[in-house]
RNA sequence: AGGGCAGUAGCUCAACUGGCAGAGCAGCGGUCUCCAAAACCGCAGGUUGGGGGUUCGAGUCCCUCCUGCCCUG
């Protein structure tokens, strides 16, 4: 953001899974009205709360906003956290469609184990990329497997191949103990401003809550609580948590990308926006 | 004050008539091509409220003390 208040050449693009939605503001921390006048921002605000949102649809609507952009002679600065939204833009993942008909009848097989092993036959490199209790990609890769009649494993090498990108990598790394306090400081601002009203606001809403975007840290717990599940503190201490282990799981997957430059960050941020600079070119 | 019930991992609770103290959640670490703020995997975690007794063996039975909740006065 202070990069391109600064440099006006760039306009930024959201690169996170829950911003994607509208009337989810305070919870998502997604950027003022005032600072998007200030900076141009895509993708935030495309899809109802009711919607699923995926990764392939999000990789069409970033590279098209990156298209658009750069047509523009403009510079597109992607920010965000969502590691596989990221990675399927800067490495153009090809991510198969989906094969709905041959995914109904998967998904009344209730054994799990058992759908693995046929994974094993099928694909045995897929099958060896996950664990055989993980449900959820075991029935992926079946689906794509057998509905597109190619081995799942043939669409890619896998998140963990870094190739050669002309995207310049940038991440920003800080102190555990601080990224914690900061954690609770934000929540804490969230709810003075309102993040509870937001989420019994959404709840409110006829259309229901799609199951993406029920994930939602934060709406998730307070939707509990709102449920009789608990106090409400109980819940924010809870989203707390869930939020710190988030941002691990976040550096977990990040970390491993031999191509990010990283900046540490400290309490003031500024300094490091020359940094930034000089590292993005 | 008397009677009853309960006390086991950070939390909520299991453990048939006495037989190797376990789960879920939280914690710590890891995995990753369409739900990814998700899903999954691994690890750690205990003087079973304290003390005494019976027994080859006690979370479990007996005595006592402590703490909490309920009922009666």
């Amino acid at each position: 953001m202070e990069l391109a208040r600064r440099d006006p050449s760039w306009e930024l693009i959201s690169v996170d899974s829950m911003q994607v939605y509208r009337r989810m503001d305070i919870g998502t921390a997604k950027p003022s009205l005032a600072e998007r006048a200030e900076v141009p921002h895509h993708l935030l605000d495309l899809l109802e709360p009711w919607e699923d949102g995926t990764v392939a649809w999000f990789q069409r609507r970033a590279q098209a906003a990156i298209a658009d952009i750069e047509a523009r002679g403009r510079r597109a600065l992607l920010v965000g956290g969502t590691g596989l939204y990221v990675q399927a833009v800067v490495d153009d993942l090809e991510i198969p469609r989906q094969f709905a008909d041959v995914r109904r009848i998967l998904e009344g097989d209730s054994d799990t184990a058992a759908l693995h092993e046929r994974l094993r036959e099928l694909d045995p490199v897929a099958a060896g990329r996950m664990e055989p209790g993980n449900r959820r990609r075991i029935l992926r890769a079946l689906e794509v497997t057998l509905g597109s009649g190619r081995a799942f494993s043939s669409f890619g090498p896998g998140v963990d191949a870094h190739p050669p990108t002309s995207f310049a990598m940038v991440g920003l790394r800080r102190d555990g103990a601080e990224l914690r306090a900061r954690i609770v400081d934000r929540f804490r601002q969230q709810m003075a401003d309102g993040f509870l009203h937001e989420v019994i606001a959404l709840r409110a809403d006829p259309h229901g809550v799609s199951r993406t975007a029920a994930q939602a840290l934060g709406y998730r717990e307070l939707g509990e609580h709102l449920d009789g599940g608990g106090t409400l503190d109980a819940a924010l201490d809870l989203a707390v948590r869930r939020t710190g282990r988030f941002a691990r799981r976040q550096w977990a997957w990040f970390r491993r990308d031999p191509r990010i430059t990283w900046l540490d960050v400290a309490i003031d941020d500024n300094p490091l926006v020359d940094d930034l600079a000089a590292v993005l070119g």
